[in-house]
DNA sequence: AGGAAATACATTGAACATCGAGGTATATAT
DNA sequence: ATATATACCTCGATGTTCAATGTATTTCCT
């Protein structure tokens, strides 16, 4: 496929930037509010966020700092780069690019 | 994910369901059916592609025979199985259902 | 006060999917 | 004759995700 890596497995990058570019959030609340906005059709497992945090942050697409909360735990909170929302805008065209794609493929012969 | 292998990989399987769905096809038709009806969003690999169509058959979903073209040239067409359609139907549902999730979660605080 | 559950971070090994490259063979076009 | 298109297929490398596991703190319940 064309799309695969940068789509199939990059939904999970298109999403979590998403959720970041809308608001700065830490690694525990960006799978909190995917499960929420998306009604429960995701749930992110951490062993999947954190090394695609990880590899954001390395390619330049967000930025961390670390705050602490008035009960004293630590977050990383995740900040979108201007390169970020650019690799965002990207990354939501391919998506479109590619659900326009099956749904024509599915579409004829039996709309659903 | 919830979805990942039944729907991210999945929907490779989604879509040669679909494509034989439409009408009996052989290996290398689908691989260009698929290019056309998806306005070239997709690409399929043969190396993807078989072994999808051997793992269809291998679980009911699909059976194949053999025809030869006029000129002569052997051609080994599928066909989609009653199971088939029930998992076809299954997987165009939790399609709608991801891509509506990635839809929710894009969607709000930058309306594309 | 004590214990359970939720919060919050992270890593590792296994499983799985896809691709690229390679292989075989026939038909058609140049 | 030779190159290209058709048509099938396999294998190894790569990359992604998950389940399991680990640590530590805070909050809730009894």
């Amino acid at each position: 496929m064309k799309f695969d890596k940068s789509l199939l497995s990059g939904s999970t990058q298109l999403l979590v930037l998403s959720i970041v570019a809308q608001e700065d959030a830490y690694g525990y609340e960006i799978i909190t509010k995917l499960a929420e906005k998306s009604e429960h059709a995701f749930e992110m497992k951490e062993g999947t966020l954190y090394p695609v945090l990880h590899s954001l942050e390395k390619d330049g697409y967000l930025t961390a700092y670390e705050q602490e909360t008035a009960g004293g735990r630590k977050r990383r909170y995740y900040h979108v780069t201007d390169k970020g929302l650019k690799e965002l805008a990207a990354q939501k065209e391919q998506w479109n690019a590619f659900a326009a794609g099956v749904g024509r493929v599915l579409g004829e012969g039996s709309p659903a």
